[in-house]
Parts: structure tokens; C-alpha cells; sequence
DNA sequence: GTCTATACTGTGATAGAC
DNA sequence: GTCTATCACAGTATAGAC
């Protein structure tokens, strides 16, 4: 084994983590399985993580950083079609790399039962509700309008709606109807405007 | 130890399965839990169910079967406040028995990556799609007005708005804003009529 | 037909050798 | 700073006593 610094084992590990947790789901994410996958012996885990808990805490922040930035989508020239825009391009991430979000899924509702991890799920929801409203924002901007909701309930709309189409998808696995029901919540949503 | 016949046992160690998994959470959903919590011996368990996948299995039917059912609701006048109303009703249903929908969301995500329980998860959305259908189909009817979407799409609508919405409540456990996005959601569908 | 005792595997975690 | 060996315990499952 090649002496390695530990920081950059922590990354090792959380790595060999994310692809456990995809490939084999959360129930399979031990230690074991992470240090395997990582091709370290398993003593290694205990030694760059003080436990099982703190690596779920940095593979939850490290998946969330990857996510979705409103701020990149090309919008279009109205309400609709922005909306569009930007569901769409949410919904290319998630078909991009489908694992990460049953991963982040399974992280949420683990964290939710988990006495030192309920702070996990809670900070995970407002930076959706964060995202969503900075890519409300932006729509309104661009396209000089006014929303007649309350931004806080449309951002909380907006998340429900990806959050509940992508359940589903899990499920059922039809990107087709996935991407439909997406487009019509678009429709839907831009009926919110002046 | 009362000698009990092996149906009535099976049914107190499910009763207790789902007190276990609502109570401590899905990861401490385990055998010795479950006889525990029903007061029984450990060996009990393989003595009324083959495996701990039997048991989920029926759990998982089980909780499903008290689902909402929207024949019982009384519908409006309109289009919106009748899906205000079936949308209120369901919400309902999630505040009197709060642990049952985080307990279904945790069976759905363990049955999606365990080989012989996908099915449960896949039966389990098919009734929650015919259940959003019958709801819609029963707010055409009375309202007599025709709906400007395919059903099947606007069965999937509903099904990820109430998904997403009690994600999200499960997260942050606002209550009101969670009823305010559904009613907000109620509007918006009401659109899709002629 | 019902239950007791126990087997065996896999878990997170640790002490201490290198 | 790294890893071997091992711990104590919780997991599902089973053989056989009543």
C-alpha cells in the first residue's frame, strides 16, 4: 500500500462511497464495502473518519455540491418557455448521472432518523429552496415579469415538483412521462405571473 | 409465553414492524426489534415469516391499504376547489397518521434496490397512479368538465405534487406552508379544464 | 403447532504492531 | 502515519425441545 496523505484519503473514501451507494444501494454502503471499493484495508476508514457518520455527512455535502446551478440554463424569451428551460435542464442532470439522486434520497431519509444527521436533511432543503428561488428570480428578471405567488411558495412548488417527478422516475423509470409531467408543471407555474 | 396461533402472531409482529419503523426509523427496522416490540421471542420471527423480505412485503401492503381514498371526499362546486378539496384531503390523512408516510417513502426505497421486493415499489405507484386517476376522473364527472391533459399525465402531476410536498414537510415539518403549496398546486391543475 | 436455545455471518469500532 | 488483528455486538436464520 502506497503511503498516501489523509486528506486525500478522506476524498478516496467518500468517492468509493458515492459508487457503493449507486451501484449496490444505501442498505450495502459499510464500511467494508467503502474500503474495498477504495482498495484500502479497512482499518484506514477509523482512521481518516471519526465515524461511520462524519463520512455520510461529508458524501451528503460533497453530492449536493455537484447540483444543479439555475444560473447557467439559457432562458427563453417568456415565462413558459424559461420554465421550461430550467426543469429541463434539471432533468438533464439527473438523466446525466442517475445515481446521484437516490443517492441524495436515500442520504435524506436516512439523515431524518439519525440523531446527529437531522441538520444534514434540513440544510439539504434549503439549498433547494435556495436554488429554485434564485432560478425564479432570475426568470422574473429576465423576462420582466412579477411573480403573483409568494417566492417561498413557489420555490417550495418548484422543489416539490422535482423532487416528486424524480421519485417517481425512480420507480418506474419513464424519462418520457418524467419529461412531460416537467413541461406541464412549467405551463402550470407560468400561469403565476403579471 | 402465551401460545399464540401463527396468523394472529404475524399480524402483531407486522403491527410492531411498522411501530419500530416509525418510531426509531427504517434502519432500526430489524428482527430482534420488531419481537421486542411485540413481545415476543427472537425465534418467533422465522417461525411465522420465511425471511425479513416477507415480513416488508406485507408490511408494505399492509400500510398501503389505508390509503386515502378520494371516492369519500366531499367535492365543490369547480374544478379548483374540488381539487382543493382532494388535495386538503390527502393532507389530512398525512397529519393524523404522521408516521405512515415517512414509513411508505422508506419501504419504496428500500424495495427500489432489493432483488425480490422491487415489484412492491412498482405495485405500490401503479395504485397511487389509479388513485390520482379515479380522483380525477370523479372531479370531471361531477364538475362536468373535460380535462385538457391526458389523464395519465395528469395522474403523474398530482402524484409528484403530493410526493414532493410531503418530502419536503418531512424535512422541515411545515405544516402550513405544505398546505399552502397544495392548494396553490389545486389552482394551477384546475387550469388543465375545458 | 409453538417456542427455546443457539449458530453463524457481518457490523462499526479499537488497540497496538509496524 | 499506516495497517494487522481482533473486539463486542447486532444481524438473519435454523435445529430441535416441548
Amino acid at each position: 500500500m502506497p503511503r498516501v496523505p489523509a486528506t486525500e484519503r478522506r476524498r478516496q473514501l467518500v468517492e468509493a462511497a458515492f459508487r457503493v451507494a449507486a451501484r449496490d444501494g444505501f442498505g450495502a454502503l459499510t464500511t467494508r464495502a467503502v474500503c474495498a471499493e477504495a482498495g484500502a484495508p479497512l482499518a484506514i476508514f477509523h482512521y481518516c473518519f471519526a465515524s461511520k457518520q462524519e463520512l455520510l455527512a461529508e458524501l451528503t455535502e460533497q453530492t449536493m455540491s455537484a447540483l444543479f446551478d439555475p444560473s447557467r440554463v439559457e432562458l427563453g424569451p417568456d415565462v413558459r418557455s424559461s420554465l421550461r428551460a430550467v426543469l429541463r435542464a434539471y432533468w438533464s442532470t439527473v438523466q446525466e448521472e442517475p445515481q446521484r439522486e437516490p443517492v441524495l434520497m436515500a442520504l435524506t431519509q436516512h439523515a431524518l432518523h439519525e440523531p446527529g444527521l437531522e441538520q444534514i436533511a434540513v440544510r439539504q432543503y434549503e439549498a433547494y429552496h435556495r436554488t429554485a428561488r434564485a432560478a425564479l428570480e432570475l426568470i422574473a428578471e429576465t423576462c420582466a415579469v412579477t411573480w403573483t405567488l409568494p417566492l417561498p411558495r413557489l420555490a417550495r412548488m418548484m422543489v416539490a415538483v422535482t423532487d416528486g417527478v424524480t421519485l417517481a422516475w425512480l420507480v418506474d423509470r419513464d424519462s418520457a412521462a418524467a419529461l412531460e409531467a416537467l413541461d406541464s408543471f412549467a405551463d402550470t407555474l407560468a400561469a403565476h405571473t403579471l
